[in-house]
DNA sequence: TTGTCATGACCTGTTTGGCGGTCATAAATG
DNA sequence: CATTTATGACCGCCAAACAGGTCATGACAA
């Protein structure tokens, strides 16, 4: 008993929620019910239901797949493609090393 | 058996691979193993592989603690806090109706 | 108002995700 | 070079997610 419940940082659970409740409005802009946008992605309505409330332990494709269906934009706040946005990151992973060892003395870095 | 393996959009797995790729660079950058950045988040190596894979059927929340842990900002490219966001959208959605009905002739909007 | 339907909150059974482990290979260090 | 460690790719097990219902309540339409 008392399995210790998994706990998520304050900027995880409020990204959660956002996404959750945008999905929520966008799916009510488009006057869908739960019903018509949950059948429309495959999944139950008590799904949806955990996805509008921004539940951490829902399956990431079924959320980004509701956003994607009602029109919430992810990422790519402009015209640039997730394609492109991909190959840059490539190029950028092709320059680090291929595994990471620990620092040697000091810590980590971000400059 | 063949159960049909659920299908996702183009954008959502592009989204979903954008997303591990650039969690995999941020851990990268921090100089973080595998293991570490999993320890850290709390979760198996096995499963931070999935995550920086792009694979859909991992919990959001993980995906997204992942992804704060190493400084990939998800939403809000700007300063703009969550909280604010979560609240601005609370307003939207209180100015639309409890329950959505069906057009009675033509279809959806976005307007 | 009355009828209809969306929503919220449950609950149960089946499926599957996540854990923890192993092994081979690749890559970094000394 | 040799040593050490990270990574990639597996696998089996068990708790939990998801499907798919039910029911009560609330909100819309007529």
């Amino acid at each position: 008993m008392s399995v210790t419940p998994r706990t998520y940082s304050r900027l995880t659970e409020e990204a959660l929620v956002l996404l959750g409740k945008q999905i929520r409005l966008a799916r009510k802009r488009r006057r869908m019910s739960e019903r018509d946008l949950a059948s429309r992605i495959g999944i139950a309505r008590s799904t949806l239901q955990l996805i509008e409330r921004g539940k951490p332990s829902v399956a990431i494709g079924l959320v980004l797949e509701a956003a994607t269906l009602t029109g919430v934009d992810l990422f790519v706040p402009e015209a640039t493609t997730l394609a492109s946005q991909i190959e840059r990151v490539d190029d950028k992973l092709a320059l680090m090393p291929g595994s990471i060892r620990v620092a040697r003395h000091d810590v980590d870095d971000d400059f």
